[in-house]
DNA sequence: CACTCCCGCCAATTA
DNA sequence: TAATTGGCGGGAGTG
C-alpha cells in the first residue's frame, strides 16, 4: 500500500516501473492488492500518475481475484471514459475503492477500455477540432499522458498520427502545438495528389495530376515522381529548410500514417485491407517483405487506424474476397476535396460533401503564386508546418518568432492560394480575379520560403475557405459560407463566407469583397513592386468573395463562392477562434433587397451585413452599383474568368448571396494580437476600374488588400498604390454619405503608406461623419482601409465604414476614433461582440446553426461593426 | 485460431 | 549523460 501511495505521490514521471515492479512481486499477495487499487484509482485523477501504473497494479491486484472483476470494471470504465470529468471519476473511485477492493480485480479495464483508439478519442475530445487560429494550444506530453493515465509511449502513437496530419505539430520537446482541423482538408489533398502520383498506378483514380499541375504549376509532375519520398518527407519536415534532411527516423509511423492515408485517398472505393496497406508499405520501404516484417507492419497499421478511427476518418470493415474475409479499413472523411479548380469551378455550386476539400484545393496551392510567389511552394514545402519538427524546430527557438513566421507564411500562403484562385480563373487574364494579390515581385520568393511551412497550418485552413468562394459560391444558400463551405459539418475552418479570410493565426483576417474584379491581380504588381513586399504578401484575395453580391458577377471567379452556410458556420467557428475578428458576414445574401440599396441602404444593416465591407470589392459588384457594374464586372469577369463559369449562372444561384449587393471582402485584422503588427495590404491595382466604384457608390473598395502580418511585412512598406490618390473622394453616388467621409484621404495615406491599419484610428477620423454607416462610431473604421483603399480604390470609395460606399459595411472598430492605431483596443470590442460568439461559442455546432440565421448575425454584427449602410443612392 | 493491438524493452535522438 | 522519442515485436485479450 505505501507504494502505491508512492507512486501517486510521485510527480510526474511515471513510475511505470516501480509499479510494475510491485505489481510482480505482489502477484503473490493478490488479496491486498484490492485495498491498492483503489487508491489508484483515485489517482488518476488527481494526481498526475501514470496510469499505467495504476493498471499494474490493479492488475496485480486483480490477478488473484478475478472475481469482483465486474465491479472494477465498472468502476474503471468510468475512469477511463471519463475525460474531463475528473471529479466526477475520482469521487467513484473512491467510493469503489471503500467499498471494495474486489472490484479492482474485477478486471481491469478490459483491454478495450485501454485501446488506443479510446485513448485517442480521449485526447482529442481535449482539443478543440477547430481553435482560434490565434490562440496557440500547446500540448504537453507529460500532461497528457498523466490526465489520460497512459503512459507516455501510448501518447506518442497518437502524436505521431495527428501529426501526420497537421493536426499538430511538435513544438518543442515534450511540446506539441495543437493547430486542430483546419488544415486538414489541405493536408488531405495535398496526401492525396501525391498518393496519386505514388500510388495512382495502383488504383485508379479520378484525380489526375492536373490539379497537381495546377498547383504546382510549373513544378508539378515533374517533382512529383519523387512526391513520394519527398511528400512525405515535406510533410514531416515541413520545416524548412533543409531540415530536410533529417531524420531518417521521421520514418515510420509518422509516414506510414501518410501513406497509408493516401491509399484511402487514391483509393476508389475508399476501402483498403489491411494486408494490402502492409504490402504497398512494405515494399516502399523497401524492405524486403518478410514475414515478420509483415507483422510488425500490420501491428503499427492497426495503432494508426486506431487514431485515424477516433478521427473519425476512416472505420473499421471487412472485405470478403476470395479468399475470405479480411480487415479492412474505410475512409468516411472528407475526400473530394480534389478538386481543385476544375472542380471549384465545375461544382462549385456544391460543395461536396467536403467543402473543404474543395476549397482546399483551390487554395492549396502554394504553388499559386505561380511566379511570384512560391513557385515552388508545391505543398510539399507548404505542408511542412511551422511545427517544425524537432530539428527544425530546433533552428527557431522562439515561439515568438515562430508565430511571426507563421504569420508571414499564412499571408503568403494565402497569396499564394489567391493567386492561384485567379490565375486559374482567369489563368491570363490577369485581372479578373476579384482578388488579387499583390503581385509580389521579386519578394514573393522571400515570402514564399516562409510559406510553405508556415503558412500552412494556420493558412490552410483559412483559406480554404477563401476559396471556397469560388466553388461555393454558387451554392449560395449562405452567402457567407461560401468559402467555408468546405468544411463540412462544424468544422469550418475558418471562415466560412467567402468574403473574407481568416487566418487563424494571425489575427487578421481578409475579406474581400467582391473583388472580383479584377484588379487586383495587375494591380498588384504595381503596389507590389514598391511595394514592396507586402505585395508579396499579398494575399489575395480571394475571389469568391464576391461570389455573393457579386455573384453576379463574380461568380466566376470565384464563383460563387457561395456562401453557404457552411461559411457561416465556420465564420462564427472561426470566430470562435477567433483571430479574426470579424467574420463576416454572410449575409448579403440574402437580402436581395440589399441589392437594390445596396448595401448600405440598407443600413439596416441586414445586408450588409455586414461586413461587407465591402470592400470591395471591387467592383462594385455591389448591389447597387451593381448594374454599372455589373457590367464591369461581367466584361472583366468574362474576360478573367473565363468561361467557367458563366455568369449568368453564377449569379443566379448565388444569387441569393448574390443579391447582397456586394460582399464586401476584406482583411481583417485581429485585434488581438495585436494589430499593429500587420499590415494591410491591398492590391494595387485594384483600382482602376474597380474601386472606382462604379458609378455606384459602391465601389467600395475593390480593395483587395491583405493584411499582413507586420513582421512579415516589415520589410515592405507598405504598398499602396499609386493610385490612389485621389479620387475617392467622391463618393460614388450617394450611397453614402459616408463616403464621403471615407474618402480618406487616403490618398495621402495612400500613398505609400504603409499598412496601416489602425483601424481605429485612422479611421475614424476621417470619416467619423458617416453616416450611416456607423452605428455606432464613425466608424469608420473601415476607412483604416481607405488608405488602402485609397489607393486602389481611389476609384473605390469606401463605404462609409469604409468607404465608399456603398453598402459596405465596416466594422467599425471601437475607438475608432482618436486614437490612433489602437488596433486592439478595438478589436476586443469587435471581437466580443462579434466574433465573439463564436469564440466563446467555441461549438461550431451552434454556429452552424447560427449560419443559418447569418442574417441574424450580421445584422448582430453590423451593429456593433457598425456597418455602413449603405445607402441607396 | 485469427485478429487486434497493448505493453514496454531498448535503440536512436535530443537536450 | 540523461531524457525524450519511437521502432519493434512478444504475447495477451477477443471473438
Amino acid at each position: 500500500e505505501n507504494i502505491f501511495d508512492r507512486s501517486r505521490m510521485a510527480p510526474k514521471t511515471p513510475i511505470k516501473n516501480e509499479p510494475i515492479d510491485l505489481s510482480k512481486q505482489k502477484g503473490c499477495t493478490p488479496e491486498r492488492n484490492p485495498i491498492t487499487p483503489v487508491k489508484i484509482i483515485d489517482r488518476p485523477q488527481p494526481d498526475p500518475w501514470t496510469p499505467t501504473a495504476n493498471l499494474k497494479m490493479l492488475v496485480s491486484a486483480a490477478s488473484p481475484d478475478m472475481r469482483d472483476r465486474e465491479k472494477k470494471k465498472e468502476l474503471f470504465r468510468p475512469i477511463e471514459n471519463s475525460e474531463q470529468s475528473d471529479t466526477p471519476d475520482s469521487l467513484q473511485y473512491d467510493i469503489v475503492d471503500d467499498t471494495t477492493v474486489d472490484e479492482f480485480e474485477k478486471q481491469r479495464p478490459s483491454r478495450k477500455q485501454k485501446s488506443l483508439g479510446l485513448l485517442c478519442q480521449k485526447f482529442l475530445a481535449r482539443y478543440p477540432n477547430y481553435p482560434l487560429s490565434t490562440e496557440k494550444t500547446t500540448i504537453s506530453l507529460d500532461e497528457v499522458a498523466s490526465v489520460l493515465g497512459v503512459e507516455r509511449r501510448r501518447i506518442y502513437d497518437i502524436v505521431n498520427v495527428l501529426e501526420s496530419l497537421h493536426l499538430v505539430s511538435r513544438v518543442a520537446k515534450n511540446q506539441y502545438c495543437w493547430h486542430g482541423r483546419h488544415n486538414l482538408s489541405q493536408t488531405l489533398k495535398m496526401l492525396q495528389e501525391a498518393g496519386e502520383l505514388q500510388y495512382g498506378e495502383l488504383m485508379t483514380f479520378q484525380h489526375k495530376e492536373q490539379d497537381l499541375e495546377y498547383k504546382f504549376g510549373e513544378r508539378k509532375k515533374e517533382t512529383i515522381p519523387h512526391s513520394q519520398d519527398r511528400q512525405l518527407l515535406d510533410f514531416s519536415e515541413p520545416d524548412c529548410s533543409s531540415a530536410s534532411a533529417n531524420s531518417r527516423k521521421d520514418k515510420s509511423l509518422r509516414i506510414m500514417s501518410q501513406k497509408f492515408v493516401m491509399l484511402f485517398l487514391v483509393s476508389k472505393t475508399k476501402i483498403v485491407t489491411l494486408d494490402i496497406a502492409a504490402k504497398i508499405l512494405i515494399e516502399e520501404t523497401q524492405d524486403t517483405v518478410d514475414h515478420s516484417k509483415f507483422k510488425t507492419k500490420v501491428r503499427r497499421l492497426y495503432d494508426i487506424a486506431n487514431v485515424l478511427t477516433s478521427l473519425g476518418l476512416i472505420k473499421k470493415v471487412h472485405v470478403t474476397e476470395e479468399r475470405g474475409r479480411k480487415p479492412a479499413f474505410k475512409w468516411i472523411g472528407p475526400v473530394e476535396f480534389s478538386g481543385k479548380t476544375d472542380e471549384l469551378r465545375g461544382r462549385s455550386p456544391t460543395s461536396d460533401s467536403l467543402p473543404e476539400r474543395a476549397a482546399c484545393a483551390q487554395y492549396q496551392i502554394c504553388a499559386a503564386g505561380k511566379q511570384r510567389f512560391t513557385r515552388h511552394a508545391s505543398f510539399n514545402d507548404a505542408q511542412p508546418c511551422e511545427g517544425t519538427r524537432r530539428k527544425a524546430s530546433s533552428e527557431p527557438n522562439s515561439p515568438h518568432q515562430e508565430r511571426q513566421d507563421e504569420y508571414c507564411s499564412k499571408m503568403i500562403n494565402l497569396a499564394a492560394v489567391c493567386r492561384q484562385k485567379i490565375e486559374e480563373d482567369t489563368r491570363n487574364s490577369s485581372i479578373t480575379s476579384p482578388f488579387s494579390l499583390l503581385p509580389v515581385p521579386g519578394d514573393s520568393d522571400f515570402c514564399v520560403n516562409p510559406l510553405p511551412q508556415a503558412v500552412f497550418p494556420v493558412v490552410q485552413a483559412e483559406v480554404p475557405s477563401l476559396s471556397l468562394p469560388t466553388g461555393i459560391s454558387s451554392q449560395g444558400p449562405h452567402p457567407s459560407t461560401p468559402a467555408a463551405s468546405k468544411t463540412e459539418n462544424g468544422k469550418t475552418t475558418l471562415v466560412p463566407n467567402q468574403p473574407f479570410l481568416c487566418f487563424p493565426s494571425s489575427s487578421f483576417f481578409m475579406l474581400c469583397g467582391g473583388l472580383q474584379e479584377n484588379n487586383l491581380s495587375e494591380t498588384l504588381p504595381t503596389a507590389g513592386d514598391k511595394g514592396n513586399r507586402s505585395a508579396k504578401v499579398e494575399a489575395v484575395i480571394p475571389p469568391a468573395v464576391c461570389q455573393k453580391r457579386s455573384s453576379h458577377k463574380c461568380t466566376s471567379p470565384s464563383s460563387p463562392a457561395d456562401d453557404e452556410e457552411p461559411a457561416a458556420k465556420k465564420q462564427t467557428m472561426e470566430q470562435s477562434d477567433l483571430p479574426l475578428s470579424l467574420v463576416v458576414p454572410k449575409k448579403p445574401l440574402e437580402s436581395p433587397k440589399a441589392e437594390s440599396t445596396p448595401g448600405i441602404g440598407c443600413p439596416s444593416a441586414v445586408h450588409l451585413e455586414t461586413y461587407s465591407l465591402d470592400l470591395a470589392h471591387p467592383a462594385a459588384p455591389e448591389a447597387t452599383s451593381k448594374e454599372s457594374l455589373d457590367c464591369q464586372e461581367q466584361e472583366k469577369r468574362s474576360q478573367n474568368t473565363d468561361p467557367d463559369e458563366p455568369p449568368p449562372g453564377n449569379e443566379h444561384i448565388p444569387k441569393e448571396n448574390a443579391n447582397q449587393p456586394f460582399q464586401p471582402q476584406y482583411l481583417y485584422v485581429q485585434p488581438t494580437t495585436g494589430l499593429s503588427s500587420f499590415n494591410f495590404l491591398f492590391s494595387a491595382n485594384q483600382a482602376p476600374g474597380a474601386i472606382s466604384l462604379a458609378s455606384n457608390q459602391l465601389p467600395s473598395l475593390s480593395v483587395p488588400c491583405v493584411m499582413v502580418p507586420s513582421a512579415a511585412l516589415a520589410s515592405f512598406p507598405l504598398v499602396c498604390s499609386p493610385s490612389f490618390a485621389s479620387p475617392l473622394s467622391p463618393v460614388p453616388d450617394g450611397s453614402f454619405s459616408a463616403a464621403g467621409s471615407m474618402n480618406f484621404s487616403m490618398s495621402s495615406l495612400a500613398s505609400t503608406t504603409p499598412v496601416f491599419i489602425s483601424t481605429t484610428a485612422m479611421v475614424t477620423p476621417k470619416v467619423s461623419p458617416a453616416p450611416s454607416v456607423d452605428l455606432q462610431q464613425p466608424a469608420h473604421p473601415a476607412l483604416h482601409l481607405s488608405p488602402v483603399l485609397t489607393r486602389s480604390c481611389s476609384a473605390v470609395k469606401l463605404d462609409s465604414p469604409v468607404c465608399v460606399g456603398h453598402p459596405v459595411t465596416l466594422l467599425k472598430l471601437q475607438q475608432p476614433s482618436s486614437t490612433p492605431l489602437t488596433p486592439k483596443s478595438i478589436r476586443p470590442a469587435h471581437h466580443e461582440a462579434f466574433f465573439k460568439t463564436p469564440g466563446s461559442l467555441g461549438d461550431p455546432v451552434a454556429w452552424k446553426k447560427n449560419e443559418g440565421n447569418q442574417t441574424r448575425n450580421a445584422s448582430s454584427v453590423q451593429r456593433r461593426l457598425e456597418i455602413s449602410g449603405t445607402n441607396p443612392d
